[in-house]
DNA sequence: GCTTGTTCCATGCAGACGCATCGACCACCC
DNA sequence: GGGTGGTCGATGCGTCTGCATGGAACAAGC
């Protein structure tokens, strides 16, 4: 008798977290964490391979004060670099380093391996660009169903 | 260039991340928590409200330690009971007690409301049964796409 | 310019988390 | 029945996380 919204919500959830729990073995040994390599991954889709902290808060898996000390930790690492946001000096721009650059490189390879295969393991190639296009629809706001 | 499957799988993530942060609200002064939240509505589904540690385990996005911790937690604040499974010595059968089930539909009412309206309104019903059909395919096991 | 309200990031602190490991128990084999 | 391998859950330990808050920078109104 569960809604169907609930549903939806539901296997989008436990999908997650099986496929979550399942990735987590790329991470096992290798030079940056999965929470790292979100923020590297991320880094590398913005221009410039930069961008401001609050924008990477929105596509993180982790609060705004968790963000601001795990990029505090990459710093130190050398992984990225932070430096005032010169159009509004209440904002921190966080850019990639070579270092970064590379780390993110060496364990994507492996970790998109995993998601190629666990995905086309399951679905077919429409199947897979329909869930895509159902969750950017999804996480897009203000788009109210017809 | 990004790979099909890959772009699946970010969109899926995404979604997950925006949505759990808007759903984080529904928890704001809540007498439990969301991981707590998730543990008390997953054995709302289980037959007696009861299952192993074990097979909550899969479920909750926590790791086996977490959970044990957490279980540990609910139990002294009265919303679970623990009891050694008689048909294996290892497992631990995780109960609902009253209080629990209480808790849940409590904070249950208010939090599938939000789900139902940000659901619905961003996808359209058939979408939305598309949605949970895709990912719950997504996370079964062995089934190798034809 | 001053005040008020808001946004953005950092930090103190307590609590929660994950990794590695351990002890208990089951299942299978001989 | 004794031994071996595998599974289940609990705990020590160090780290990370979130909540609440603070301070600095923008924005708007007057």
């Amino acid at each position: 008798m569960a809604h169907l919204a609930v549903d939806a919500w539901e296997s989008l959830l436990l999908a997650q977290v099986t496929l979550m729990k399942e990735f987590a073995e790329d991470f096992r040994g290798a030079p940056v964490s999965m929470q790292e390599y979100d923020v590297l991954y991320t880094l590398t889709g913005c221009p410039g391979g930069r961008t401001r902290l609050r924008d990477l808060s929105e596509r993180v898996r982790l609060s705004q004060p968790g963000l601001s000390r795990l990029v505090e930790r990459m710093e130190a690492d050398g992984l990225v670099v932070r430096e005032r946001d010169p159009q509004d000096g209440r904002g921190t721009l966080v850019g990639l380093t070579d270092r970064g650059r590379d780390a993110q490189r060496a364990v994507g390879r492996t970790h998109a391996g995993s998601i190629v295969a666990r995905m086309t393991g399951a679905l077919t190639a429409p199947e897979q660009a329909e869930l895509a296009r159902l969750c950017t629809k999804l996480r897009a706001p203000g788009t109210p169903t017809a």
